[in-house]
DNA sequence: GACCTTTATCCGTCTATGCGGATATATTTT
DNA sequence: AAAATATATCCGCATAGACGGATAAAGGTC
């Protein structure tokens, strides 16, 4: 009962619901992709993303100097209906869309700066 | 987005969960039986109910010198969703079977009182 | 109107967690 | 090893909200 209380408050912050948004259409994403996406200070993105996996939303892997984040896979049910829930309830705000192009345009920007 | 937020908010305290719980089954209860079926002073109580209320999950209606709170009916879809997520997966815990045991046992003494 | 019961609100205190700049750590590159 | 980059963590500070005893308000009973 605790357990399930904590879960909710993972989810009681604007922050980490559009990180769980972004991930889900992005199957990976590092913390500057974040920053970039949601326009926030490292710091901030970095705490936000060590609740969501604390609460068994994301996974972690280490490319390089990168730490990619992604969506535990396959979430547990609870997981999975809730984000069900945020993706239905959310998912075409024009602040998700905000960030979504947000992401767009800097992955774009990154892809040029390699090529 | 924010709203969405909030009504995670909502759920990320234990107690409001028990109130939930026992409202789910209950159809209408005053603060002095969450107090009983709790077992939690009246001011934790009233705070979580007005709480609750103030998220959209609760109708109040005075009678008399009580206040008796019940679920909103209809309750909208995305409350719904929670609320079954959450007896699907509290409403059969220990923690939520003795509050239901001691409402049944304060529903009792009362019955009695007024024989 | 005096008194009792129920509930809401106030109060001081405490904890969790938010914030974002600064610093520490880890890793790659030169 | 020095420098650069990405990230995690530390820090001081701010806020929301938890707690429960005390008080206020609302409504009933005599």
């Amino acid at each position: 009962m605790k357990q399930t209380a904590h879960l909710f408050k993972s989810l009681s912050e604007e922050i980490r619901i559009r990180i769980l948004l972004l991930l889900h259409e992005q199957e990976e994403l590092c913390i500057c992709d974040l920053m970039a996406a949601l326009e926030l200070p490292q710091s901030t993105v970095s705490r936000h993303v060590a609740y969501l996996k604390n609460t068994g939303w994301l996974n972690d892997r280490r490319g390089g100097i990168w730490m990619y984040y992604s969506l535990v896979n396959p979430l547990d049910i609870r997981h999975r209906s809730l984000l069900t829930l945020i993706v239905d309830a959310c998912g075409n705000l024009p602040d998700a869309l905000q960030d979504r192009l947000r992401l767009q345009q800097y992955a774009a920007e990154k892809q040029k700066n390699c090529s």
